[in-house]
DNA sequence: GTGCAATCTTGCCAGTGGCACGTTAGTCTT
DNA sequence: AAGACTAACGTGCCACTGGCAAGATTGCAC
């Protein structure tokens, strides 16, 4: 009706256009903060086609949860593939979370998506086997690699929410580097 | 108007009433599913009630981090009062997050309170103090602090949002005790 | 007792998520 | 090329939410 006459009753694109939109809004006001309206008014759509493409709002920060483990992974692979370090590959992990906040804020929020969507689950089993190893490692790999995780994704969180002491909070990588050199794994 | 002539218009014990009651919703729906209308109901009280202890919403979830960071500096204190151990520090911090979710989860969610809140910072600093020192401590020892807080709150965070390998996911203090061991801190 | 401040309620508003239903346009069949 | 089908979007509507303004109730100081 009101409608820009310009604008194309069919997007022709809109899903990865939402997604982009729901990326920066999440980074704005944060991953509860954000509203469908909202996301859909930046992609320039009314705000039952969100909807139409992710199923609910939990759907569409699924979608972000997905393609985060994704990032993670492949920013995880890159790492590893350049430097064959186990400890860059944690300093990659605080990385990612420090420049794809966003990303990583609703990807460890599950009470904010769909936790039995299929997608999500082998992109965060592809992610985790990379951390921690697949189910046929022996346990003290497996342990060594939780406590490798444990370790990066706790001092990612902590920068991130503000509870770094001020010495330690401006360079997050280097941070990383240092509190890593405290882990003792012997059969990496 | 309607209202039960059996109880006074005065609640008396209002505000702590509101707080438990915010608790349990946070622990059904979490954070950003509590709702201050449904916390109010809870203690049969109208919404508008909740928003003037709190100021609002925010200001609720402000006040169960603060709580919250003062269970987490005793229970911390009773455990290194009780066994002169670090390592069993850690293991409490990790016993407070499954026991006291809630809480937990509110507290590491900066985007929900009010940061800037005074007695949210003196709480947050109490308990900084006891995982890696004051400001006074050398920087060798800070760092080992700020290691073991790490692992021991990305532990925390990854089982309370099912990151963790189901063979390590059932005793999360059993966990906290293997994955602790891996640490290194030569000035401890 | 009377004034006053603290505590709680009612009424209202804009914003939100989700549903039912209508509209548009691309695609496929014949 | 005409029509049928369907994917992609919009409109209208509903219950719910957070927050504000204004009023009602009560305890308390004096």
């Amino acid at each position: 009706m009101t409608r820009d006459r310009d604008r194309p009753y069919h997007h022709g694109d809109l899903r990865p256009a939402l997604l982009r939109a729901a990326v920066d809004a999440i980074a704005e006001v944060g991953p509860a903060g954000m509203s469908m309206r909202e996301v859909a008014r930046r992609a320039g759509v009314s705000h039952t086609a969100a909807t139409y493409h992710f199923g609910d709002k939990a759907g569409l920060l699924t979608a972000v949860a997905v393609e985060g483990y994704r990032l993670l992974g492949d920013a995880l692979a890159a790492a590893e593939q350049e430097h064959q370090s186990f400890l860059e590959v944690g300093v990659a992990y605080v990385r990612f979370a420090v420049t794809h906040r966003p990303h990583f804020d609703v990807m460890f929020q599950p009470a904010l998506h769909h936790a039995d969507d299929a997608e999500l689950q082998a992109a965060k089993a592809r992610t985790a086997a990379m951390l921690y190893g697949t189910a046929e490692v022996d346990d003290r790999r497996r342990a060594e690699g939780v406590a490798a995780w444990s370790l990066v994704h706790g001092l990612a969180t902590l920068w991130l929410n503000g509870n770094l002491p001020p010495q330690l909070a401006g360079d997050p990588e280097a941070t990383a580097r240092v509190v890593a050199s405290h882990l003792r794994l012997p059969h990496r």
